[in-house]
DNA sequence: AGCGCAGCATCGTAAAATCCTATTCAAGGT
DNA sequence: ACCTTGAATAGGATTTTACGATGCTGCGCT
């Protein structure tokens, strides 16, 4: 337990530099008999007199005092460094920012938002990392993130959800399948046909319950997590999925040709959101970035 | 002005450390609400949330409390590692001892007192000066020294003094001078003979006093702040001296003849004594000097 | 599904620390 | 001898810190 306090210390170490109390009571703005009685209360508690009293001509630093308020200088130093770095941290853009995203959304979104942020806020580093949606809402809680970008579906309680655009689902066909021909797919269409899902939580049930809403019992025949999997899965003409995240070009990793159609029904779109706990206290960094993403996804408006 | 207290800071710390503000608690000795007052006082003072809580499961530190929590570490150990020194400098028996020495015993008794002294205490080094007698109680006073070595004469009010050992003055003389066939030199003998004072105060009153007490009014032919010129000059037959300090060796440093005599009156003795500030609280290592001293001393006891 | 437990926050209050103004006291300079 | 300077003391108001008791809420166990 320490036994001496910042204040007493930083009372101490103006008395050594002004030369005397009175000096240093008039700089502080502290009155005189404040700084006389906070300097001998610490000089009992340390154990050691850091003064010699002059009667009408101020003090000066005995031998032993004289090492100790050197070392107490660098403490004083030390903590004013640490609150002016926590007042900037508190109230300047920058800093770290710990970001985590659903795991579809990173390579489309991610990049162009780092780069306008940072080319914005040179002073910011921004730390990524990707997941599920447990794990990203795990990692926030944990504090291992400041924000998640994800999927607004399933959202708890204690999360605050900033909405950023939404995205109306597709449904993804091998390129020579026969309802290519047409310009919309109406969701009965695909009643019989073998179902590709992309199984990661809360995807799976976003889609499922799409196809449920629409009086189809969904017959998936493969799923993965893997969304590249699963576009080469349908490449393959395993059958057909249903997605929100469109990622640039028709075609899947292997080189098969891909189908995009828009849904025909009316469904539910995916809403991509920004969530943090509601609980934080937002830094000022963490605000900033979340009106840039605002910014940002506006250009999608849709 | 710093915004926050050292006590807080260290809670925090201790929280981050136990995973919550209960084990802290516990840990710490300290009431469970105390420490979540003072968690959230800190917070609100430096403008930042650094843990975030968890019902019944503890708290974890957010991102950015977690890079003030890393730098507060390091400001608590700093401030710890202050006291520790600082307790070592009360308690035990090291550091620097600042030892002021009159011109005159400096030679003599100053070279044994500290191969003495640091080789009981290894730990301890010693900052040396010497100077007069005004020198010396203007550094004591100013805090230049810890304690000064010196003649017990017109000592100020303000000084603790502790005697040493006394000597008996002398009284030197060229080596073929007549007054050396005498083994006591009564002072009336002196009456009309040159006289060579070493002029340094307090020895200067001190030395006539002497005589002036012995009814002597002295011919003051030379003088001279010098112990060793005052020799040479008696060496050269110039005159008589009186002095308390007596080097080892009957020769000048020009190499003439010098005799000692002891006075045949009964006159004051010089008392070597070591001198502190009143109202300066003693070290450890201070009083252990002390201590020391009064042993060395005790050889001389005459 | 309900219940108990764990753990943080709040409330009320007592003790201690902090700070102020007014005053006293001592040393030095005039 | 008096005035100025500057530290210490006294007394009182305010703030801070601490405590115990209690409330509240999610988690895990039956």
């Amino acid at each position: 337990m320490l036994r001496y306090t910042l204040r007493q210390v930083e009372y101490a170490v103006a008395i050594w530099d002004h030369g005397s109390v009175a000096a240093a009571s008039a700089h502080l703005g502290v009155a005189q008999p404040t700084l006389s009685a906070s300097l001998a209360k610490l000089e009992a508690q340390i154990g050691l007199q850091l003064f010699i009293r002059h009667h009408a001509q101020g003090v000066s630093p005995s031998p032993a005092g004289l090492r100790f308020l050197a070392e107490a200088r660098n403490l004083i130093t030390h903590a004013q460094d640490l609150q002016r770095d926590t007042a900037a941290a508190g109230t300047t853009i920058e800093g770290q920012l710990a970001l985590a995203s659903f795991a579809t959304i990173a390579p489309s979104f991610v990049p162009p938002l780092i780069k306008g942020f940072t080319s914005l806020h040179p002073q910011v580093t921004i730390r990524m990392a990707e997941g599920t949606q447990d794990e990203l809402l795990k990692g926030v809680r944990s504090g291992d993130f400041d924000v998640a970008l994800l999927y607004d579906v399933d959202m708890p309680e204690d999360f605050a959800v900033t909405p950023l655009a939404s995205f109306a689902p597709h449904v993804l066909l091998p390129g020579r399948h026969r309802l290519t021909r047409l310009k919309n797919v109406p969701l009965v269409a695909l009643k019989d046909e073998p179902f590709v899902l992309l199984d990661i939580a809360p995807s799976r049930t976003y889609f499922t319950r799409i196809l449920e809403t629409a009086g189809i019992t969904p017959n998936v025949a493969f799923s993965s997590p893997s969304l590249e999997v699963v576009r080469g899965l349908v490449g393959q003409g395993l059958g057909y999925s249903i997605l929100v995240t469109r990622p640039f070009g028709d075609h899947s990793y292997a080189g098969e040709e891909l189908a995009v159609r828009p849904i025909a029904d009316e469904v539910a779109r995916g809403v991509i959101a920004l969530a943090a706990l509601k609980q934080m206290r937002k830094t000022r960094l963490v605000s900033a970035f979340e009106a840039h993403c605002v910014d940002y996804f506006r250009a999608f408006a849709s």
